[in-house]
DNA sequence: CATAGTCTCGTAAACGTTTACGGAGATCGA
DNA sequence: TCGATCTCCGTAAACGTTTACGAGACTATG
């Protein structure tokens, strides 16, 4: 027997409803014993509070949507990469009751349409961003209808509220250092769809590093590609059949990769040999041949730091973290491997 | 400015708040003059009717989940996969006003306590299964709270509910009549986490194949493994230094194939040379060496196709999908590889 | 015994929306 | 002229829950 309503589950018990949900929410003026009973026909019955009822009434629906996008390959993260970052942030959330769902966007409708009228309904009492764009119109819209937010990644039209976001500048830095020490003179970057920021962050901090060995990023070395093989194996062919072919590249697709080595062997290259190759981050960079040299990085601790950070600046939750970071560069450690 | 409930907007058209919703809904008795006048009030400032109000009122939320398992790595299919099925699902709900959100269980739930806590609180009209296993509960479930929904994957203990499944004894029927008639004789099946219905289905289906060529799948040469790198890779170890040592392998973890390869190189066997190897359907298939012999599906057709399924057994909208498939397999067509 | 305090519970209002119902005015036909 | 019909709109109830408020029954205290 399933039953379906407060009310139901209170004249089952000869209660009135409001200590049915008093008992049910762990308020305190209420009997030990009347609250063993509630609890434990609720749970025989199969009572759970309406969400709709509930959300309602409090104001709040304990739901925080993470914003994707589907059909579009744009963020150029590899594939379980949400899937890991997900399972960090419902650890956090789970101790305060809270549920996440990704909110997902079609191809076919405008995303900052879809995200105002996600938020104006009152769907979600927080709003996760990925994929943000280098002009991002959706952080002065959930900035206009005040609604917590934090975005997993930065923009340029920001409005000061929290991130996280990788560190594209350790990155960078990371890569040109090492490709310059090592002899590099030429050096290539694959970067995703030219909206979005992360690409220009890490371009503008090479041509810092590169700038102290007395180098530079030539503008037709930076290729644009989406974010999967194909695009990847394109990439793969146009460098080698480039005129000043550079001697290696800086991978920002984790997608891609596949798809260069490939591109570059059908033309008769050797990733690692003929043309060094660094990626972002791939978890099959051990079993790519030659093994990828790319980047470590916890993605499910990221998670965690961004439902703490989002948390932090929510009123309801905010005592509770007072020292999550506001805005952070995750940290990413460079694991050597064949290809550069 | 931005308005904030349907009151404010009604008094700021001195209207009643019965006729702005009646104009807002497309209600036939409204004048068409104060019609325009509440689209384009509510357009410029921003009212959309909320979420919980509607859904409470009208005892539909205009929501359907489709249930996904975080941080575990059980079904094999990465973010691409669900992201291509999704961009299909929501082309047709978006023709109904119908939003699709992932509901995301993580790994520190169980996930028929997920499902129930979410369906209980009455958060989605409809519900997608997905990474079905062989003895399921979310089937009784959700069939005890009456609740439509489909299954993406079948299992031994639905309830007579649609599903759409990948055609797996087409798959087998396919893959080992290739290799019987290529002359391979002792042949191996890589498939996921044993709980998973998929796996059975299509081990099944090899064995009354091979049967005709008066061969069998011998029960040391089918392994499982986590969809993954790692899986794959400790599998093709496990292969090379197998006593008795299949010339072929089925493989249905896309997320392993990678791995595979180069655990058989770690070992000095080359794929598709030293044993022949058939994916299921790998995105990156034509970029890895050897190009990996596997099938071809449009995942964005099957999202349409899972879409129509479920609204068809929805009342509201069954006449408009009176020729969807009630349970369907998903035919899928070899693509010649160089693996095997 | 009177009073104050404590514990437990019922009552009713409120959240924002949709919709059944009915009423006012206009139009029309006889 | 008078119903009858139609068009348009306002009123109020209902959806399921939480919670402020107050009341009744005890207990403690003097």
């Amino acid at each position: 027997m399933v039953v379906k309503g407060i009310r139901q589950l209170a004249d089952h018990l000869d209660i009135s409803i409001g200590t049915v949900s008093r008992a049910l929410n762990g308020k305190k003026d209420v009997n030990e014993e009347t609250r063993r009973r509630v609890l434990e026909a609720a749970e025989r019955l199969g009572y759970v509070a309406n969400q709709s009822g509930r959300a309602l009434r409090k104001g709040s629906t304990g739901v925080i949507g993470f914003m994707m996008q589907t059909g579009h390959e744009i963020t150029g993260q590899g594939d379980t990469f949400f899937m890991s970052v997900f399972d960090g942030v419902q650890t956090v959330f789970a101790r305060h009751g809270l549920d996440l769902v990704a909110l997902l966007c079609s191809s076919e409708e405008d995303p900052d349409a879809y995200l105002e009228r996600v938020v104006a309904r009152g769907f979600a009492d927080g709003i996760m961003l990925s994929a943000t764009r280098r002009i991002d119109h959706r952080f002065a819209l959930l900035d206009r209808r005040k609604i917590p937010f934090v975005s997993l990644g930065r923009s340029l039209t920001d409005v000061g509220q929290p991130f996280i976001d990788l560190d594209f500048e350790g990155m960078a830095t990371t890569v040109m250092m090492r490709l310059a020490t090592r002899g590099h003179r030429r050096i290539a970057v694959l970067r995703p769809h030219d909206d979005l920021n992360l690409g220009h962050v890490f371009v503008e901090r090479c041509r810092e590093v590169l700038a102290v060995h007395g180098l530079s990023l030539e503008d037709d070395l930076i290729f644009n590609a989406s974010p999967n093989e194909a695009g990847g194996y394109r990439i793969g062919q146009e460098l080698a059949r480039h005129p000043n072919r550079p001697s290696a590249i800086a991978v920002l697709n984790d997608g891609s990769v596949t798809g260069l080595f490939h591109g570059l062997e059908a033309a008769g290259l050797t990733p690692g040999k003929d043309i060094a190759v660094i990626g972002l981050h791939s978890p099959q960079a051990r079993y790519l041949s030659p093994r990828l040299t790319c980047f470590d990085l916890s993605l499910r601790d990221l998670g965690i730091s961004l439902a703490e950070t989002l948390l932090a600046s929510m009123p309801a939750y905010a005592t509770l973290y007072p020292d999550a970071a506001h805005r952070r560069l995750w940290p990413m450690t460079l694991i050597d491997g064949d290809s550069g």
